[in-house]
DNA sequence: GATGAATGAGTATTCATTCAT
DNA sequence: GATGAATGAATACTCATTCAT
């Protein structure tokens, strides 16, 4: 956590610092993000840098923390309205929140994708963590369905999970590759009118072929 | 490319040389490999190196074109086998052998798998085209199962392919992670004694999945 | 000399700076001692602290004075029986005096010694006049010995003054050595229950060799 | 140990940086002195400093080492000359010995100084070490005195191992002192144009004292 | 009189690259 | 063609001191 003295700023620059040190975070990994280069463009002093945080892991850790809170903040909206609908409705809800969380917080999206997929200096136990904690939430999921009676019994719960979770977290790329969005422009604009309209039809299709994938089905035998 | 010298070096000293460049940017990315660390480690002088290679980014250009040309060797003996059988049976193939693959170039792999995912000085329009590339390789596999009639023509064949390559490329990691395999002793021991009967079960229950998700289905509507 | 405002603080409170004051300057050198962690450690602002202070090195200086003071204060219950005894029995009450001031104030005579013995932004001239003014103390003892026909008169008053001056400097650290105390204990507790006996003996023994060293012979020739 | 880089440096140069090494560790503790202003003041790279030493560290040990090895080869002289004469001729050569160390290499006497009395990256039982070398070389000394018949064996040898230890390191600044040499002379002047003739009285007159405190006692009784 | 945020010069160390031999 | 010393900009971080509130 940050000190003090950071809450202690002026709302204004505050803010300003997060939004170039996350700008920082997003555009270099880890070691390739310069403190120095930050307290330029902010504006600030190098010692002042050091009055607000105790280290460069410090700030990362509070950008990854942000990360993760904002992600939940936009996830939690769909796993609040839980019972609605089949679990394909609960995952197509959490696709698109996932992809407005990317959409809209693209820096910390950014981010958080490369602690997943990189160097960070998180303890192995974390990272490992990290990753089986998407294919743990996804495999309860399933199982859920699979209680339901709307994913089949026979498909394991763990390699579905997975497949899930890999969907979900490679989806946001393909959609920027596929829409043909400048991937600076999204840094810098922030929050982009990009309509749900956009991505929409997208998950829908998706969902569909996850259905497919899963859903119980008449006399095929699987095995 | 690397310099005419490079090649004239006695096969033995070069094979050394691309054995520890391997090691060092399979362990570090791309900034954080070090090529004091390489010229030390590999016994030359420094200077030397820059008689070899331009620079660090021209060896790390030679080390992911060996990526590729390792990697499309290793598919290649699946692609000949074109014909035989469905779309299935060559989808399984493939992801044996780069699964193969994988395990017996972990250096490599994690190179590639590194460039994909991330950090490399590699021209925005490169990454755009390799992710594209195996998109498309995939994308028109899926065409022509829609040709034979075993995969449903109402697919989306581009969406298609982009799971595909998102399985295909995170398999080898849910595989090292599922069947606990310490990622350092992966890279020390080079093709472990991993045997094919360890991993063939998890290729054939990905390949029924993802024909579930593709086949033709009798008379349910899809839409 | 602090400024007004320190003397002017509650007793407890200047004290308690004072005590932690001197922990760092004893526990570091001059340079190394940290104005930071001081005013961190006293829970003060650092803007108290250069209310207080002019800067680093009058707190240093006003230390080395309490030092000063302390050590004289100890010096003097032995100084004051000046005429009781000879000028051996005076050495002997000076040598336990002052290692009682080293074991009952660590910290200070930690950082007298340091001042003496080094680094510390002492003028050239008051370093020089810190070290003669030991030796002319000792040297007007001398000649007082001599006086009184306690001590050789062929014997060189300001030779014996630097010799008793570094005995009595280095005693200190040789019972530390010898009696196997650790110095961090001594500074965490204070005054600790060393009792004379302990270094009683060895004082005796240290005074028999200066009174060999000094005492008028019979008719030995020492030229 | 410098790297080989050091050794290969043409002499007046790698001489250069010796003496302005020595300089700065002179004149400074080992805190306090500063890399960035010795290479500045040697007019070589940041970097190439570092070809030459592991790091600050390396560079201290070194000139201790030098420190050492040119003291014992100033001293080799006194001990080559063993058996010549009595044990306190011995004494006496020593002394001059180690004055014309200090005098001649008043740097690497002051490093060596500083080392013994105070803040250095010695390992604490490096430090304990060095300070008990010099007081159980004096003890031996002193017992074999004892043997020989010209030191008092009623006396502690550990005691006076001591004591001779003390004299043997702080004579210098004695006659530094005494002699009114100016300290900062002394450093830029090196080896100076000074005689034996200034300090051989003295160190006849310390030797006569530590006689008088050690030799065998006609009937007086020490106990 | 107290506060504590701001400052910026300072530290040791690393690294890709150049170039004279 | 090989060598390896030289380079200097870059990095994270510390610290005594100032000054507006």
């Amino acid at each position: 956590m940050p000190k003090a003295t950071f809450f202690n700023l002026p709302e204004e620059k505050r803010r300003s610092i997060e939004r170039l040190a996350i700008e920082e975070f997003a555009e270099n990994n880890y070691h390739q993000a310069s403190i120095s280069r930050l307290v330029d463009r902010a504006g600030i002093a190098k010692g002042s840098f050091y009055q607000y945080f105790e280290d460069k892991e410090e700030l990362f850790q509070y950008l990854l923390g942000m990360a993760a809170d904002q992600k939940a903040k936009f996830l939690e909206q769909a796993l609040a309205a839980d019972t609605e609908g089949t679990i394909y409705d609960q995952l197509r809800r959490l696709m698109r929140r996932g992809l407005e969380f990317e959409f809209s917080h693209p820096g910390l999206a950014q981010i958080a994708y490369r602690a997943y997929y990189g160097e960070a200096p998180l303890a192995e136990e974390v990272m490992e963590a990290l990753r089986r904690g998407g294919r743990q939430f996804f495999r309860s999921l399933v199982e859920r369905g699979q209680d339901e009676g709307s994913i089949d019994e026979r498909l394991d719960p763990e390699l579905l999970g997975w497949l899930f979770s890999v969907v979900f977290n490679n989806l946001g790329e393909y959609l920027i590759d596929e829409m043909e969005i400048n991937p600076a422009d999204l840094q810098a604009q922030g929050i982009r009118a990009l309509d749900r309209a956009a991505y929409d039809p997208l998950v829908d299709e998706i969902i569909k072929l996850l259905e497919r994938t899963t859903a119980v089905q008449g006399e095929r035998d699987v095995d």
